[in-house]
DNA sequence: ATTGATAGTACGGTTACCTTACTATCTGCG
DNA sequence: CGCAGATAGTAAGGTAACCGTACTATCAAT
C-alpha cells in the first residue's frame, strides 16, 4: 500500500480546501476575462463593474434597481457607475418622469464591451469543454448551481 | 419546441456567469464555515486567517514561510498573525538560533481551531455528497482543479 | 401645504490586501 | 576582526471594494 486512495470513510482527500478551490478558480477566470476585455481595447473596466454590465436593462435602469438586483449598496453601486461615466461606458440622465431619479443606460461603447464579455466568457467556457470535456463542464455549473441553491435554503 | 436546450452551438446556456457562480460558491462554503467556527465557540476568525490555519507547520513556521506560501505579502501576513495572537490563536516567539526571525505557532486552542475547520469542511462537502451525489461532487472538484491548472499553465 | 416616503449623494468607516521604506540581525569575505 | 550585503520582520501610508448613517431633492397623498 505505497500511495493508494479510498480507504474507508475517505471522501474529499484532495487536501485542498474547497473555499481555496472556488476562489482560484474565480481568480483565474476574471484574470483572463479582464485581461482579453484589455486587449479588445476596453479598458478601466474593473471586476465590481460587473455588478452593472449584468443587471441593466437595455433601456437603461435605476440605481435602486441595479442596487437591488446586484444584492450591493445604492452607494457601493453610485461609485461603480461614477468610474464606469468616467470611463464612457453608462450614462446618467435624469428620469423625466420623476426628478428624483436617474436612468443609467449603456453608451454605445458601452453595449460593445457588455456583448464582448459575455462573448469572452463563453469562449473561455468553451476552450475547457474543449480539453476538460464538455459534459464535465456542463456537470460542473449544474452541481455549483445546485450547491449555491442548497446551502442558501 | 416549447423549452428543449440544445439546438447547435448553445454551450453554457446556463445564464449565470462562471465568476459569479465560484463567487457564489466560495461565499456560501465560507459563510457556513464560519457560522459553525463560530457556533462551536471559536471567536473572531476571518476569511483571511485562512492563509495561517491551511499553510502553518506543526512546529511552527516563520512569517516569510506563510507569506510565501499563501502568497501574500509579509506585511498582510504579519497583520493576520498579530490578529490571531490578539485571539490567542498564535504565539510569536523569537527564533533562537535567529534573532531576526520570529516563530509563530498555533496555541492548543489555535490547534483545536485548526483541526475544527477541517472537519467541518469535510462535514459541508460530506453534506453536499449526500443530497447532490458522491461521485458528482467528487467530479466537480477534480473538474476545479483542472481548470485552475489549465489557465494557470 | 405639510408630512412621509423614495432616489440619489456625501461622508466616514472597515476589510483585505499592496508598496516602499526602515531597523535589527546575520553571513561571508578580505 | 570589521564591514557590505542579504534577510526577517515592522511601520507607514495607499487602494479597492464594499458598508452604514446621515442628508438633500423630489414626489405622492392627505
Amino acid at each position: 500500500m505505497t500511495t493508494r486512495a479510498g480507504r474507508q470513510g475517505d471522501e474529499g482527500v484532495s487536501q485542498i480546501p474547497l473555499p481555496a478551490l472556488f476562489t482560484q478558480a474565480k481568480d483565474v477566470t476574471l484574470a483572463k476575462l479582464h485581461w482579453r476585455l484589455n486587449e479588445e481595447g476596453f479598458k478601466g473596466i474593473r471586476y465590481s463593474h460587473g455588478a452593472v454590465f449584468r443587471f441593466i436593462d437595455a433601456e437603461g435602469s435605476r440605481l435602486t434597481a441595479l442596487a437591488e438586483r446586484s444584492g450591493l449598496s445604492k452607494q457601493a453601486l453610485g461609485e461603480v457607475v461614477t468610474e464606469l461615466e468616467r470611463h464612457g461606458y453608462v450614462e446618467r440622465t435624469t428620469d423625466p418622469d420623476d426628478h428624483r431619479a436617474k436612468v443609467i443606460r449603456l453608451t454605445e461603447r458601452g453595449t460593445q464591451a457588455q456583448v464582448a464579455a459575455a462573448r469572452i466568457l463563453g469562449e473561455i467556457e468553451r476552450r475547457w469543454a474543449q480539453h476538460l470535456g464538455r459534459d464535465r463542464i456542463a456537470e460542473m455549473r449544474m452541481v455549483l448551481e445546485e450547491v449555491i441553491r442548497f446551502e442558501k435554503s
